[in-house]
DNA sequence: CAAATATACTAAAACGTTTTAGCAAAATAC
DNA sequence: GTATTTTGCTAAAACGTTTTAGTATATTTG
């Protein structure tokens, strides 16, 4: 049967002490207490024996700190957000935190409804990939003083906590590249969003072309329609109307993955005839053929970060004094795809 | 600054009424109580009013149940495992628990430190993919009456639930497939480790080679070989000293990376000319060229069966009882890498 | 040697719930 | 018209911690 697990009070009864000084030991203040020598040293011995381990719910509930994280991102299972929280879970799990992590579908109300679920206070703070719409929410766990870190894109204008990458720059690199690569007509699929994220990416590649005298060839699918997976057929149209694009530029993975899908479906010879760049790194690109040149994201830098720019919010009364807006490098990892043909 | 959120006291004494009755109408036990109708309505009303969401911390002390499960892989960046806990996460939340996912980097001390941090009480249940070591924690957890559901794998004759699917017929399917399509010489890759996945996809290969009369052709590379990313140097020895190989069937996903890795670094054109089969399928496989044909396990149905399993011991006072062992069946999805040259 | 300070320890409140045990009035039974 | 049962509500304990506000003795200070 469930053994009860041994609590505080067992400690103070077996030494014939007051669980005051039992809690003023194992919380390493013995000595700002005026607890003798002996009387620690028996404590903690004691404690060890029995295997103490201190119920992290009745601690929560005294000190409002819950120790628990909360990693929202748009799909857990998409290979970039589950790289990020694989590293994020080990440098949390370093500094005493347990992390839970929830996918938002990119959606609104799911994002509203889990941010009410872990709702003021059962968690300690919130990594956010934010939803277009929730802007608002966001703002209101800002003035109820609750640690946020936004990830991967940001609202203009909000000051909040963000750790991002340059998704301009990102873009207009590797939109050069191809260009450098006498790539004349790159085709660039995005989705038609108000993501920041993915306005910076469309002006980075816009600036490229602009810069170089070609002009911008732009997909962009309306979010909703992707969601349906209709993707392939937008991309699908786009390929047969446009029949003189060299190559193709995908500003995120499952564009990319979309995309590939549609080429070798109706016609697999291109796959090795057009440039072909895709935003976040797979481990399968390397090894695909042609291998597949991609903008890749700093995954370890990125994690760093987010727990760098958290940290002391969990520490602070108040949340609201420093915001740290964070931008980080991509690199460009050149591939066969991208190569001049 | 952080508004203290509302309590049940707040209702009590805006309402002058005890906490009691408040308690007891949220929690709908208001008819068995006794209390009146207009009371019921009057509490009910105002706590919408306000807003009121019961502290999770405070009710888990008192209860004792937390409401969060934990769901421990081998690496939750893994396609494999990321997909399966996207599944599992809504399941999960639709029935009211979260979930804290991490990965135990199928290490016995990680796995058995993870455990401990959850441990006995703070959690109400366990999902665990067990790294080999860990049998005895498992039965103490078990002994505890802690539920605990296994997944992937399971130890041999330890009375525990679990949720895996039928690995030897699944390896028995894929290789008898590839033999159907002509290929004489497949050379299996897997593990040389305790875990009874391996020992079931093993026997499977074994099974299919030797009752068609062909000689089964190994390579077991060392579980420790594998982390510390030595996997493609056997492989690679394997490849060049056998020449006449003409199939490789792959037992997990990452092996299948490993082997296709080294196949498009040293011999490109095997990739086309071999026969290949991998564990678990991914996205990328379908737009691979040659696509790959691979052992696809029912995710959906896996995670849907460890929630049924899960719930009923969460409810039960002895976890003990009933013990179920789910076996599912896999799915060969055939593509281009697998049909006869 | 009285006053101040340092040392060693503790009682009790508090965090926000759930639940047991029970009180009082109203309705029903005999 | 008394006894029983039903109805309507509540006080207080409990979950396991942390922390505030002490008490009492020993030591130092001037």
């Amino acid at each position: 049967m469930k053994k009860k697990p041994v609590s505080i009070r067992n400690i103070a009864d077996e030494l014939k002490i007051s669980v005051t000084t039992v809690s003023f030991v194992l919380n390493g203040k013995a000595k700002e207490k005026y607890i003798s020598k002996e009387l620690t040293k028996k404590v903690l011995d004691y404690a060890k024996l029995i295997n103490y381990r201190p119920n992290q719910i009745a601690q929560s509930l005294r000190t409002g700190k819950s120790k628990i994280l909360v990693f929202m991102v748009e799909d857990i299972s998409n290979n970039f957000f589950s790289k990020l929280a694989r590293i994020f879970e080990d440098i949390a799990y370093e500094k005493g935190y347990k992390v839970i992590f929830c996918s938002n579908e990119n959606d609104d109300e799911k994002s509203n409804e889990l941010i009410t679920l872990f709702n003021f206070r059962q968690v300690d703070g919130f990594i956010i990939v934010p939803s277009p719409g929730i802007r608002d929410t966001i703002e209101k766990l800002i003035e109820d003083n609750i640690p946020v870190v936004l990830l991967d894109r940001f609202f203009e204008g909000l000051d909040c906590n963000s750790v991002v990458i340059d998704n301009e720059q990102a873009a207009y690199d590797a939109t050069a590249h191809l260009i450098q690569n006498k790539f004349k007509n790159i085709g660039f699929v995005t989705t038609a969003s108000d993501q920041s994220q993915m306005h910076g990416r469309l002006s980075g590649y816009e600036k490229a072309t602009n810069e170089n005298g070609l002009k911008p060839n732009t997909l962009q699918i309306p979010f909703h329609e992707i969601i349906k997976g209709r993707g392939k057929e937008y991309i699908k149209n786009f390929l047969e109307q446009d029949p003189d694009l060299d190559a193709m530029f995908f500003a995120t993975n499952y564009l990319a993955q979309s995309g590939l899908e549609v080429l070798k479906e109706t016609n697999p010879k291109l796959i090795k005839d057009l440039g072909l760049i895709a935003f976040d790194d797979n481990d399968m690109f390397k090894i695909y053929d042609p291998s597949i040149t991609s903008v890749s994201q700093p995954l370890v830098e990125i994690s760093t970060k987010l727990m760098e720019v958290m940290l002391p919010l969990l520490k602070k009364k108040d949340v609201t004094e420093t915001s740290h807006k964070i931008i980080l490098k991509t690199e460009l990892i050149i591939r066969e795809s991208s190569l001049a043909k």
